[in-house]
DNA sequence: TTTAATTTAGTTGTGCACAATACAATTGTA
DNA sequence: TACAATTGTATTGTGCACAACTAAATTAAA
């Protein structure tokens, strides 16, 4: 058999595995703020952008995730009066996304879920940027 | 702003995008083979057990998937005719997943890919060597 | 050996991802 | 100004992931 066809060669196996692990991890934090790990992310994006609002096609930038995924993601998120969906005057083909003073309050029972999360991958401060400074580079090479 | 709450500075935002761009240069390639990214994790798998067949709880072990996500995943690769599933006469619980003789000749057509795409990391071997090592360690801390 | 607990798969329902498509608003161009 | 191309968002359909639950087979215990 061919030795590299094999599970435990495999990066992307590797990258798949520990994605999961961390939903995993994140999904019973998170639920005490009744978001879902996408919903965590697209919340941090709107954290730092929210007083001109992001339209659907910046936030899909930044997350790489396409109006397929957020615009139903978007409406849960609404229905659950995080954020407001709001046409914008000046294009009415944008739609921008703001936080409610609800959604912009949640952020204060977020702070401590970095420093927290940080803690349980065991890894030295020193040794996590250097795997972050790797990663970078990966995505960037991956990267279209 | 609380700092920490930054998109850049979040190690499973890498990790999630990583993962979406793996799947998404997989994606064209094993289109070829028609395999899902999952469903070729579930060949190699096969590829490596099939002579005795693997239970689906095995499999599921080696893969961290749950029976709720391969049930359905196995009858999609059963109606193509990939794998056969039999109840085990010894256990009639397990269900043992066997390759049919099409599902083990498609591994001629799969053996290119690993290096196929360990070419677009633009990873040397020694850098793939130690990030391998690096997300092994973070596997092992995160994982129950 | 009856009964209770455990094990193994499967089912149902929800929420992503994403391809493919549709459509309305805007922009570019003849 | 017409009208073709582009842009931004939404919709539809498929395939994971996973929680919660069901059901059947096996094992353990009283």
């Amino acid at each position: 058999m061919n030795n590299n066809l094999l599970l435990e060669k495999q990066l992307c196996f590797r990258l798949y595995s520990l994605n999961k692990l961390m939903c995993r991890l994140y999904a019973p934090v998170l639920k005490e703020l009744s978001l879902t790990y996408p919903q965590y992310l697209v919340m941090i994006v709107l954290w730092q952008y929210y007083k001109a609002g992001i339209s659907v096609k910046d936030l899909g930038a930044k997350l790489d995730l396409d109006s397929g995924t957020l615009s139903p993601l978007l409406k849960r998120m609404e229905k659950q009066s995080l954020i407001k969906r709001e046409r914008d005057s000046k294009d009415e083909r944008v739609v921008l996304i703001k936080l409610t003073q609800q959604g912009v309050e949640l952020q204060k029972n977020a702070e401590h879920i970095p420093a927290k999360m940080f803690a349980v991958t065991g890894l030295s401060p020193e040794k996590l940027q250097v795997l972050n400074l790797t990663l970078d580079q990966l995505i960037d090479n991956l990267g279209d």
